[in-house]
DNA sequence: TATAATAGTTAGTATTGCCTAACAAAGTAA
DNA sequence: TTACTTTGTTAGGCAATACTAACTATTATA
């Protein structure tokens, strides 16, 4: 049996390890580097780091960097992929705010049930990706290909769909919820501008303009599925 | 903070001092009782005891029974609401058997988010009752009157719809799930057997008997609201 | 390469929640 | 009322998870 913290621990090992913005292949973490992510002392980690040894969730030697093993990658998988079914499931189902979904899939990423799992992956009809956009891993931990155009990207005269954000801070998000901008919005670029790389866009008939900041973060594509 | 463990200590005292079948007026409990209740030793409860008593939830003097505070039967009565209405949800929503809806929601009653709990209670249209047909707590702790009458109190010739069941072990339940009884289902009482008390019924055009027992255990109304 | 900075480990402590063993109080019955 | 039984409490321990302080290994830098 896997502890709730343990299950954070392999999340978090995941995370920094394959999933953290700008990792384009898998990447060995430290015991500070989990330690900081986790909020926690490194102390406290390097004895987790034993236990998740002994239960054969990690590789690793005195000193040197943290490496999941399959088991430990399956595991924390699952929780990546409950925790974003969750997510799909507060937002689509139930109306949650792109802002408070993840708190409370913080917790029930940890409900030991795989019947429920299976039947909230039903009854979204086996999502790809959560409402940030990220990929929900399927039952066997295969995870589908991460969106990566960016608005930046797309020619002026063109139109898109946001698909995902790359920045999930409270900050961007709530910046968006302002904007009226969420999953599956429709944007038309009317213009670029070239001396600060911001874009003009139309939303709904509505003309505004977007830093390049923004336009980066937000994920597109051309239809939603 | 309540924890998971304070809570469950709550939920059981309310249990056992006012919704244990045969309880008529609230009863005082005490520490071994709790315990055998909690599969869980004395001294392990007496040590809980003091510091529910420091949170303010409980009242206990040394050697003496315990009650709840006000506080302490509101968290409860929380608690015991989210529960049902997890089971609710799973039976309704996730079409989860009778029998297994009971195991998930001791975990999902747990789960910190007023917000999630009142937008549950929306999506099942506010039920009053659970799908084994114990009373759901309103948000302000107000318990919606329990169903009393039972199978054995119809009278020959009548028609009812089962509401509620007073037994839920799983022994129950399963031989309700062979017989294909469940919440909703109308019973046609054909006759009542003076000899041993059991009866002759009809469910959707098939007819048998049950014992007294059984009857006596489901619990019936006119109509399902 | 020597030294300073960073990263990782160990030792010792706290809290929660659970246990066993020993004991004390309360309740029951001879 | 005394003796037995049941109930409740204390003391002492243990595992999981976290902390601080002190120490060691590795890495970076002068
Ligand atoms: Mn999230
Ligand atoms: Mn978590
Ligand atoms: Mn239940
Ligand atoms: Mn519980």
């Amino acid at each position: 049996m896997i502890s709730l913290t343990e299950e954070n621990y392999l999340k978090a090992l995941i995370y920094l390890s394959s999933l953290a913005p700008g990792i384009e292949e898998k990447k060995d973490v430290g015991t500070s580097e989990l330690a900081s992510y986790l909020k926690l002392k490194s102390s406290t980690v390097n004895e987790m780091l034993k236990r998740l040894k002994e239960k054969n969730l990690i590789n690793h030697e005195k000193y040197k960097k943290i490496t999941l093993t399959h088991s430990g990658e399956r595991n924390g998988l699952k929780i990546i992929r409950k925790h974003r079914l969750w997510e799909t499931f507060l937002f689509t189902k139930l109306d949650f705010d792109w802002i408070e979904i993840h708190e409370v899939a913080e917790q029930l990423e940890h409900i030991k049930s795989e019947k429920l799992v299976e039947k909230i992956d039903r009854l979204l009809g086996y999502p790809n990706f959560d409402p940030h956009g990220d990929p929900i891993p399927d039952k066997h931990g295969k995870i589908p290909q991460r969106i990566t155009k960016s608005l930046s990207a797309v020619n002026k005269g063109e139109k898109c769909i946001v698909l995902a954000v790359s920045d999930t801070s409270k900050d961007f998000l709530n910046y968006l919820e302002d904007l009226d901008i969420s999953i599956k919005t429709e944007i038309f670029v009317i213009d670029k501008i070239a001396f600060d790389q911001s874009i003009k866009i139309k939303i709904r008939q509505e003309q505004f303009s977007l830093s390049r900041k923004v336009a980066d973060n937000l994920l597109v594509g051309d239809k939603f599925n």
